[in-house]
DNA sequence: GTCAGTCGTGTAAACGATTCCACACGACTA
DNA sequence: TAGTCGTGTGGAATCGTTTACACGACTGAC
């Protein structure tokens, strides 16, 4: 593969005018420029981004670790986070964790070692080792849907709050008393927040929220069904289940159809995180939906102004209820109709 | 950031010797190597990857230029490449083209500016000129899922055509004789193939594939809706619409909703790519599965083979029918109960 | 006609690693 | 005792860029 040196000869110019002429810097005659854009597109020569990225100590590369590729939130903000990347002349790499605190740290490590300009992350846990050196390390960094509390770093989040009262009093309206949640792993704020956010709801409306009916979820389907086999077990079942996320309401999905029941006559189920699947299920499903589109360019926003040197900003959005057939109540169905299914979400 | 320098500095050796401990060079004494391990230790160093691969000329990096991120599919390919990868001990560069070819010849240049190792791709088209040539320019390149004729690159993919045949026979058993397909890009290999095949398996039971009955979709949701809603509108619409992706299969699900009208009764839907939120849709959708898992780290394997210089292996393996209700059949209940919804189809 | 300032260019030093080569030092062997 | 060999080590070149610095040629002001 050709270098800057073969352009040179080609050109008979010296590295350095290539060089120049490559970063449009202005002292360049017109002569040299045509000679070395001529010798370029007669080698077909392209610049090594990796001897470039020693000299300049700058990649122009954002990593990007998400907790879970095969969940469609995950992958609806990876796509806005690459897109505004893209825009703003910067390249992504996913790091996909799995949910798994080890693997997060090895996606960090590895990405470090790329020397990333900067790092977008949406932690698994409570916050590694690795992962609190890193943020205090000066490595331009941000946290983007769940944050870890303590660390002095810009996050980029939806607060749902306001949302899951909706739901709640969507819930209560419907003469739901019952309300159970599939919570995500504590260590995630938005495992933790979501809990919180259900019960403050609920005691508004005078409902407790035993521990029976808050079950242990990990984000994943088979903790949605593991968890939803359990409620369906007790003595006295919920009549409502709320999974925090949409990968576990998949899963309750399964656990209430393999047991023969139907939602929502047997049971109701709500989820955090719209998707456009469950326009689609059976039920359609009533979820929150994030501004996940908005979020990841928020927080693309953020990280580059931190990189190149201007303060990078918080920003927290609204999320809001979707209401659909889960819970029971009949579709209001001309908001129904045709929703964009793709992309509408984002 | 510490350097090898200030290893080598601190551990009272030259940086060659720090080299050799961290490459496990075996003529090094215990005793430097100890004191190599401490100060790497003290310093909390990190080798620079940027260096190392300017130095060696390679970058232990994969990259995976798919069509869509937004598409299960590609979602669980993405996820089972970057595993096998990982295993082999390369990490992966995904680039999301968006079934657009300017996107993916930008990801493929970016890719190669970078250095990577070797390429994975699924091509949106037939061939950009970018492409051609670096496939003919000796990077280690394999295509996965789709392909492009007449070029010298090993191809891991699934043959569907026994499993479109079962389709069909599935169909014409269940009286259905008005058969209609959204096609893909005929650019594509996926695109054509699956129209080809689904004509052939028509033929064998005597059956035509009229043009009003072939759509053109691009294998993104908006192009099922619409392909669907013209089907619709035809004076004597099709019994049958077969999609040839689960997002345009998503795509005629919303246009069927729109106009009131129900699967199976009104018309009957099947797609190829089986994900699983086909068994919670409504109503559950039949569907071509492939071993999306296995076809990832196939072409893994292919790949790496390559760049270390193995002969690589094109591999061919066979997708099946899921029969489930869309197409008017009860469900035979036992196989259905509940499947693990979210990692059994890879 | 001299001097200061531009302008375009080239030389060479980095960046942080790997690796070839030479060499010092003991321990053998002859 | 002298020569040979193996072992561990360091010096220095190298990978492909960018960029500080120096330099020669020209311009315009005095």
């Amino acid at each position: 593969m050709a270098s800057i040196k073969d352009v040179a000869a080609e050109a008979g110019v010296s590295v350095a005018t290539v060089s120049r002429v490559l970063n449009d810097h202005p002292s360049v005659s017109a002569d040299a420029r045509a000679r070395v854009l001529a010798a370029v597109e007669a080698l077909g020569y392209r610049p090594n981004a990796v001897a470039r990225s020693l000299r300049t100590d700058q990649t122009r590369t954002l990593g990007l670790v998400i907790s879970d590729v095969m969940n469609p939130y995950f992958t609806t903000l990876a796509r806005s986070v690459e897109e505004e990347a893209r825009a703003l002349g910067y390249s992504v790499v996913i790091g996909n964790a799995d949910e798994r605190p080890d693997l997060q740290d090895h996606h960090v490590r590895t990405l470090l070692d790329r020397r990333i300009d900067g790092l977008l992350v949406s932690p698994t846990d409570g916050g590694s080792p690795l992962m609190l050196d890193t943020a205090r390390g000066g490595t331009p960094m941000v946290f983007v849907d769940r944050w870890i509390p303590g660390v002095d770093v810009p996050v980029v989040r939806a607060d749902g709050r306001a949302a899951v009262r909706d739901l709640v009093s969507h819930l209560y309206g419907l003469g739901h008393r019952r309300l159970a949640i599939i919570a995500g792993p504590a260590a995630t704020t938005t495992g933790s927040e979501r809990v919180e956010a259900f019960r403050e709801a609920l005691a508004e409306y005078g409902l407790p929220l035993p521990d029976a009916y808050t079950g242990q979820g990990d984000f994943q389907a088979e903790s949605g069904r593991r968890v939803t086999d359990a409620f369906l077990d007790l003595a006295e079942p919920p009549e409502v289940v709320f999974a925090a996320d949409n990968l576990m309401a998949l899963g309750a999905l399964d656990a209430v159809r393999a047991r023969g029941m139907r939602v929502p006559q047997d049971i109701a189920l709500a989820a955090f995180d719209d998707i456009p699947w469950f326009v689609h299920t059976d039920p359609p499903v009533t979820a929150i939906a994030q501004p996940t589109g908005e979020l990841g360019r928020a927080a693309v926003r953020a990280l580059v102004d931190m990189i190149e040197g201007r303060p990078p900003q918080s920003v927290t959005l609204a999320a809001h209820l979707v209401v659909r057939r889960s819970c029971g109540q009949p579709a209001p169905t001309p908001s129904e109709q045709p929703p964009a299914t793709n992309r509408s979400l984002s």
